[in-house]
Formats: structure tokens, sequence, C-alpha cells
DNA sequence: CGAATTTGACCAGCGC
DNA sequence: GCGCTGGTCAAATTCG
């Protein structure tokens, strides 16, 4: 049918098919200052959010469709596992919905954003578990090379009474 | 009118 | 080699 931009199809062919995937996956506690920057979650106050960061290692490390030669390339890959009735967490970017399938271990369909930016392709995928639908996993693929549109800081201030005891 | 969103179809990688 | 899952794009539609 209509010809597809051979420039897109060069992003093309990212797979990241782990078998046991949104299983059993190590939570740490990592600093998400420098990730979230804002939410819009009516439950914010009872938001817990828990990082747990694992390099692409586990996954599909693999990126650009790269000609013989380099392999290996290192995907920043972040999962974010958030506890919010809403699946829409505002960090402060604007994304692109690209499309939106279901996977079989979620009952759930996922989401698959995109930064909307000239030369930041950084990804975002949403998936809410089937187990607990009020746990939802934020992915995100790439690094942000601009400032934030939105002057939202609300989110930060979130993490910072969760982890500290919030004033009466 | 423009941008964002929706849904379906297609493709690629991996498994069997 | 075929089938399945997961991922992305593309066109149409809708919202602002």
């Amino acid at each position: 049918m209509a010809p597809m931009q051979n420039n897109q199809k060069l992003i093309l062919g990212s797979s990241s098919s782990s078998a046991a995937s949104t299983s059993s996956l190590n939570i740490e506690n990592f600093n998400s200052q420098n990730f979230f920057h804002g939410a819009n979650n009516k439950d914010k106050m009872e938001a817990e959010t828990r990082i747990q960061h694992h390099e692409a290692n586990n996954i599909s490390e693999r990126g650009e469709k790269v000609t013989k030669g380099d392999k290996k390339i290192k995907r920043h890959r972040f999962a974010f596992q958030t506890r919010s009735h809403v699946d829409i967490l505002d960090d402060g970017y604007r994304w692109r919905k690209y499309g939106q399938k279901a996977v079989k271990n979620s009952k759930f369909p996922r989401s698959y954003y995109r930064c909307t930016h000239k030369g930041c392709n950084v990804k975002k995928q949403i998936q809410r578990l089937s187990k607990d639908e009020e746990i939802v996993v934020t992915t995100y693929e790439g690094m942000h090379s601009h400032p934030l549109e939105k002057t939202t800081d609300s989110f930060e201030q979130i993490l910072q009474q969760l982890q500290t005891p919030a004033p009466s």
C-alpha cells in the first residue's frame, strides 16, 4: 500500500520478547527526581511509587538497526512501578500515543507513547498489572535532551512527601 | 485548522 | 518452517 519511510524503519526492529515480562523484576529504590516532574492524579497522596531500574541487559539491548558490526547497543530502559488509579502520569513532557496492544500476561492493553519533540525520540510504555489494576508500570526508553514544556513540579514534591512525614 | 488520538494491519524476532 | 507475541506505522477520526 503506501510506501513507508525508510528513515523510520531504521528504528524499527526493537524486540523485547521477554517470556516472563512484568513478572518478577528487581525493585530497588531509585532517585526519581530526575525522571518525574509532575502528576495530575487525584490519588497522588496515596501514590506509592516504586522504581525498578534495570539495565537493558535483561531485555533486548538492541535499538537501531545497525548493519553488521556493532551489535551491542545500550538501551536505557527504566521501569517505574507506580500505584495509582490513573495510568496517565504527567512527567512534564508531551507524549503522543502511537499504539496500543494487549499483552498476554495482562488483561489490560499496553499503551505506547512517544515524546513529541524534534529529535527527542524518547519512548514510553504504560502497562497496568492484571493482578493489581492499581499498579501502573511506566517504562521509559531513551533520554530527553530538551527542557520540560510544563512547569509542574508537583510530583517531585509528592515524592518528597512520600519519603518524609507530611506536615499536619 | 491543527494536533493528538484511535484502530487495524504489518513486520520482525523467537520459540517450537 | 510455521506460529505467536510484541512493537510500530499509517490513515481516519476526534478534540481543542
